[in-house]
This record gives structure tokens, C-alpha cells and sequence, in this order.
DNA sequence: AACACGATCTACT
DNA sequence: GTAGATCGTGTTG
């Protein structure tokens, strides 16, 4: 039986803008839980005032500057979770926030760890995300493509993908740069 | 040693 | 639309 399908979405690492327009579509999974990415965020290093890796290494963000695809996790107005998959080309640092995903999977597990919300409420945005997926510091510096609990894998890539300003950065940080991707059919998932 | 603040979310007006 | 929660981190003194 002939099967017709698009070529699915693949992560490329080597460019953190590139992995930023290359993740939408991949499936992360933890356990029974899975979603399938449809917004994302670039930060990269020298170039960019508003990414933690602009000032150079420090404890937190050192796993910036590391190997590609690992976990960058971070916390937040000290309640929210972070995660990132960390990507750059040689020599350099950067990485790649999850803002949004669509539940594909382990729907009682994510209502559970999100009090009930509704199913466009546990996914649509970057702390809701590690909520209801269950990230936390546990899994900084973890690989993703390793196959481990908490993995990436490749999925449906997006038919059209819009790209705007990131969200939440300060006036003269980088503020207009585009470098904030969704898929243009995912609407009903996407933050904000 | 102290301080200001953030790649956010929720609840309430 | 706006304020409050809440704390680790980076920066400054």
C-alpha cells in the first residue's frame, strides 16, 4: 500500500535559530506524557542581549555553551520552570525555550499536575509546559536525543511556520528580533 | 552581604 | 488590564 506523508520534523542543532524553526513539530515525552511542539523560541549567545549566555559562562547557564541537545532547564519568578534544548555552532552557546506544545498524550497525568485546566491550558506556555510534563531542576544537563525518560523525538513537520517577536524581552534587548516560531496551523495550542 | 529582577502565571477588578 | 506571588541568580558594594 502506497503511503504519502511529508518528511518529519528532524532537530538541527548546529544553529540555535536553525533548531528553534527545526524543533516545531518534534514529539517531547516524559513517561506516558508526549506533546508535540508548536512554539518556540532562539537565544543565542554573543549577538544577543536578551539570552543568560550573552555575559558569558556562569553556574547556571553553563550547559549553554556544552554539548547540543541538552537540557537547559531554569527557574523562573521563583515558581516556574524552564525548558530549553540547548543548540549553537561550534565554539559558540546557545539554546532553544519550549514555549508550547499540543497534549498528544497522558492526559490525566497533565490534568492532574495542572489542577484541571482545560487540555489548551496545560501546554500553552513555557511554565505550564514543565508543569504539566513534570520538568524541573532534575533534569538540567540532561541529553534529549538520547532516548532516556525525558527525550525529543522527530514528529509531523508544520505545513507553514510564522515567525515574530519573542515574547516577555526588555526594550533594547533584542526585543524586535524574530526569533520566536509556531506553527502557523496550531493556533488553538500556542501561549498567550 | 545585600539587592534588584526576571525567556511567567493566576486571580481579581 | 493590572498586581501579587516567590526565590535563585547575577551583579554590585
Amino acid at each position: 500500500m502506497a503511503t504519502s506523508s511529508a518528511p518529519p520534523s528532524r532537530p538541527v542543532l548546529t544553529d540555535a535559530v536553525e533548531a528553534a524553526r527545526s524543533l516545531l513539530g518534534c514529539v517531547i515525552h516524559h513517561f506516558e506524557c508526549s506533546a508535540r511542539i508548536v512554539e518556540t523560541e532562539a537565544y543565542r549567545a554573543e549577538d544577543d542581549p536578551a539570552s543568560h549566555a550573552h555575559r558569558g559562562v556562569t553556574k547556571r547557564n553553563r550547559v549553554m555553551f556544552g554539548p547540543v541537545g541538552v537540557a537547559y532547564v531554569y527557574f523562573s519568578y521563583g515558581t516556574h520552570w524552564m525548558l530549553n534544548v540547548v543548540a549553537h555552532g561550534e565554539g559558540e552557546a546557545g539554546a532553544v525555550l519550549i514555549r508550547a506544545a499540543e497534549p498528544l498524550t497522558g492526559f490525566e497525568a497533565m490534568a492532574e499536575r495542572r489542577r484541571l485546566a482545560t487540555p489548551e491550558a496545560w501546554l500553552s506556555g513555557p511554565g505550564k509546559l514543565c508543569q504539566a510534563l513534570g520538568i524541573t531542576h532534575e533534569h538540567y544537563g540532561l541529553d534529549l536525543l538520547a532516548g532516556g525518560d525525558l527525550r525529543i523525538e522527530p514528529g509531523r513537520a508544520p505545513r507553514e511556520i510564522v515567525a515574530t517577536k519573542r515574547i516577555g524581552i526588555a526594550h533594547g534587548r533584542g526585543h524586535d528580533t524574530q526569533w520566536r516560531f509556531v506553527d502557523g496551523d496550531a493556533e488553538r495550542w500556542l501561549s498567550r
